[in-house]
RNA sequence: GCAGCCGUAGUGUAGUCCGGUUAACACGUCUCCCUGUCACGGAGAAGAUCGUGGGUUCAAAUCCCAUCGGCUGCGCCA
């Protein structure tokens, strides 16, 4: 007999069916026993009889965790036995037949909660067990389902997902690179991208048109309960475009898919509106302005662009120059004449509920006004060394072009009302940046060392 | 780098301010009983280097010092 899943079940009563999954409860009443099974699908009720006397003997064995197979009848239970808080209250299996598939530990914590309750330290060491829970299964399940939209809804639209290398090089300013020893060039290193931003425009360069990724990003940076050193963007960029393309393209696509997958939700103010830089400084003190007006709904989505930014920030920096309100790519409005005390750009955020969760803008496409901007923000030679293939690439017919990148595990735990974008990722770190379940980040070995050639000179401990 | 909060059976907490018998409670675990439970129920049992090290004291979970770990925020995050 082919094993089902436990959602199949409403749609075979009165057959044998074979299903297998976790115990995730066992109420032994001596001679009936009941368990609770739970599969990836959903749980339902397994009745064990005593006239069944092996599959009874078994039962009476297992303990919560256990991974068994049961051979049974699906039954419609009688009217008074409905649990009507379940969604497969009202059917039941009378077990024939269990067989362990695998004995499990008692787990370090209870998985029926929410988990929130328990030690984070825990919870992050036994994440193959936290992950069991309803909550986590959901939160990541929703998950797969946002990033289905948005590659369906942009695929839809002629966009193509095109990977860039995880391994490249760093760049100066912005925030701490993640670095990767190269062994091939001894002394030499590759940097982990903080964002493909220089890749995607360079397949502007290389006539792409519409690219977008599901992009992992890499900063070594201090975590918070927004912020994870490894993290989730929907990275986008569009040639021949203008800022409101942008925009438009974002928000009809981010209602779309509220809409769709969370039925329940409203907006705050629909079209989102669009606030000037400026107005949300005098009003909210903040870049993030949270729009909403009952901050205690949970169904309430304040979503707000913010546009007309500074292209510089006030202040120069120790250097004596200015420093980028964005990022050095970010197009100028009024490039005639580059004031910069006054410059305002086309750079565009997205706001949610006090939480920034895009960033973008549309970009430089002309090489003289970019060297403009290098030489404002103060590189030195060396640099401007560093973008030298941007500058050169950028001398081979560029198109105009811009976009946006998009922050998914924030998306996410906004949507799913968590506090922490730990509860939307499988296998999220410390707030020191290690992975307790893999002891990460470890010592290298002598050899592996040696054919870096690397040394590593003190230790803290 | 800085600040705040936290660390007591497997889990969550009480006890700490104001030192004093056997460190308490809930859940979980184990054993026995139980034919309609679904937060099953009943009877019983086991389970704690009180984060670690040092100090004060007749006596420390409790007071002092140091240290380790966690969470949150600031800095940082083009």
């Amino acid at each position: 007999m082919k094993r089902i899943q436990i959602k199949e079940l409403k749609n075979k009563i009165g057959e044998i069916v074979k299903i297998a999954g976790w115990v995730d409860v066992r109420r032994d009443h001596g001679k009936l026993i009941f368990i609770d099974l739970r599969d990836a699908s959903g749980k339902a009720q397994m009745v064990v009889l005593p006239n069944y006397e092996e599959a009874h003997k078994v039962a009476s064995a297992v303990r919560s965790e256990w991974v068994i197979e049961i051979e049974g009848e699906v039954k419609k239970r009688p009217d008074k036995m409905i649990n009507p808080d379940l969604e497969l209250g009202n059917i039941e299996i009378e077990v024939k037949a269990v067989k362990i598939l695998n004995e499990s530990k008692t787990p370090p914590f209870d998985l029926a909660t929410d988990g929130y309750e328990v030690n984070e330290e825990v919870r992050l060491k036994y994440r193959y067990l936290d992950l069991r829970r309803e909550r986590l299964q959901k939160n990541l399940r929703v998950r797969h389902n946002v990033i289905k939209f948005i590659r369906d809804y942009l695929s839809e639209r002629d966009f193509m997902e095109v990977e860039t290398p995880l391994l490249t090089k760093s760049t100066p300013e912005g925030a701490r690179d993640f670095v990767v020893p190269s062994r091939l060039h001894p002394g030499k290193f590759y940097a982990l991208p903080q964002s493909p931003q220089q890749y995607k425009q360079l397949l502007m360069v290389a006539g792409l048109e519409k690219y977008f990724q599901i992009a992992k990003c890499l900063r070594d940076e201090d975590t918070r309960g927004d912020r994870q050193a490894e993290f989730t963007q929907l990275d986008l960029e569009m040639s021949f475009t203008e800022q409101e393309d942008v925009l438009n393209l974002m928000e009809e696509m981010y209602t779309e898919l509220v809409e769709k997958l969370y039925p329940d939700k409203k907006f705050t103010q629909k079209p989102w509106p669009r606030l000037d830089y400026g107005d949300v400084m005098k009003e909210y003190k903040t870049d993030r302005p949270d729009i909403r007006k009952d901050k205690s709904d949970k169904n309430e989505l304040g979503f707000a662009w913010v546009v007309n930014f500074p292209l510089f920030e006030k202040e120069k920096n120790e250097k004596g120059h200015y420093a980028p309100s964005h990022h050095m790519f970010t197009s100028p409005k009024g490039v005639e004449e580059l004031e910069p005390n006054l410059a305002k750009s086309f750079q565009h955020d997205l706001v949610l509920n006090g939480f920034e969760i895009a960033g973008g803008s549309i970009r430089i496409h002309n090489p003289h006004i970019q060297t403009k901007i290098f030489d404002l923000i103060g590189f030195s030679k060396e640099e401007k060394e560093y973008f030298k293939h941007m500058l050169e690439a950028f001398e081979y017919g560029v198109p105009p072009h811009g976009g946006i990148a998009s922050g998914l595990d924030r998306l996410i735990s906004i949507l799913q009302n968590e506090p922490n974008i730990r509860e939307v990722m499988a296998f999220p770190k410390t707030g020191d940046g290690r992975d307790l379940m893999m002891d990460a980040p470890a010592d290298l070995d002598k050899k592996q060392l040696k054919e870096l050639g690397l040394e590593v000179k003190k230790r803290k401990n």
